[in-house]
DNA sequence: ATGCGGACCTGTTAGC
DNA sequence: TGCTAACAGGTCCGCA
């Protein structure tokens, strides 16, 4: 469900209502998540005040003294504040309890979500310390992407989806990206120019700064930090809009698959 | 190193 | 109306 917009929505959502707070409680309904949830976290986390909520890639971090709390919400998960004795449904699978009475409540149905207890530097965490750079950050310009798609045979739009080339670019505004910058979804990585590096980047920049201003994208279940959705949906060009015509050039918007997912393309529009 | 498919889950929707 | 299959915002792992 979220892409980086939709992270970073949650943070923002929630970081001025959890900083500052001290936790005196974890509660753990589900400990099967994507992996299993730590039992340090439930004996470790109480009696800390949460300094910090920063965003890498897909990833939160609460930030502690003790260590750092790391959340991701895989397809269909949800960070919601809401008063620690309001009942659980069904797919809340942990709370956070803060000595506020308010607690931070993860739900997640599809369970592809996480919640782990880092000790030490979280970026030295497996997880991210191999990541790509930020796609906002002067990190991910077209030089970068230039250099980094030499020699790669793997079609462009699952290239920009691996973490590893760019963190946060997710099936969503993959599609609308290529879309504004012009590319078709299934070329060659590496037969991008220089030129269109520059409108690739510069694509994914605007998109996602876009859709963060919209507070994302709710396709059906994305809600933020106070449960409200996201309004980006409307702004998308191609993304779910098999045949239907696009507003650019009139031509009907197709759809592919790449590595067992749909994308979304304008025949017209990208080459 | 790269590139691909499978795996992990549940809920909703499309199609017969 | 009811059943089944396909699909959904992610990404890690293992194999060729």
């Amino acid at each position: 469900m979220p892409e980086l917009p939709e992270v970073e929505t949650t943070r923002g959502g929630i970081a001025p209502y959890v900083e500052g707070e001290v936790v005196t409680e974890v509660v753990l309904r589900r400990r099967k998540l994507r992996y299993p949830v730590p039992q340090a976290l439930l004996v470790d986390l109480p009696g800390q005040a949460v300094d910090k909520v920063e965003r890498r890639g897909k990833y939160l971090l609460l930030r502690t003294e003790a260590g750092a709390v790391m959340i991701h919400l895989g397809m269909s998960g949800s960070l919601r504040l809401v008063d620690a004795d309001t009942p659980a449904e069904k797919h809340d699978h942990i709370d956070i309890v803060f000595e506020n009475g308010q607690a931070l409540r993860l739900r997640d149905p599809r369970r592809f979500g996480a919640m782990l207890w880092l000790k030490g530097d979280p970026m030295q965490h497996k997880l991210l310390i191999s990541l790509g750079p930020e796609p906002l950050s002067d990190a991910f310009d077209a030089e970068y992407l230039f250099q980094r798609s030499r020699k790669r045979k793997q079609a462009v739009k699952l290239f920009v989806m691996d973490s590893h080339t760019v963190v946060g670019v997710g099936n969503i505004y993959a599609s609308e990206a290529l879309f504004r910058a012009g590319i078709q979804p299934q070329l060659a990585a590496g037969k991008l120019t220089r030129q269109r590096c520059v409108a690739l980047v510069e694509a994914i920049k605007t998109v996602l700064s876009a859709a963060i201003q919209q507070g994302g994208t709710t396709l059906r279940d994305f809600v933020d930090g106070s449960g409200k959705p996201g309004y980006f949906k409307q702004e998308l060009q191609v993304y779910g809009r098999v045949g239907e015509s696009c507003q650019q050039c009139g031509a009907t918007i197709k759809q592919l698959r790449q590595g067992q997912r749909a994308s979304y393309y304008c025949p017209g529009c990208q080459r």
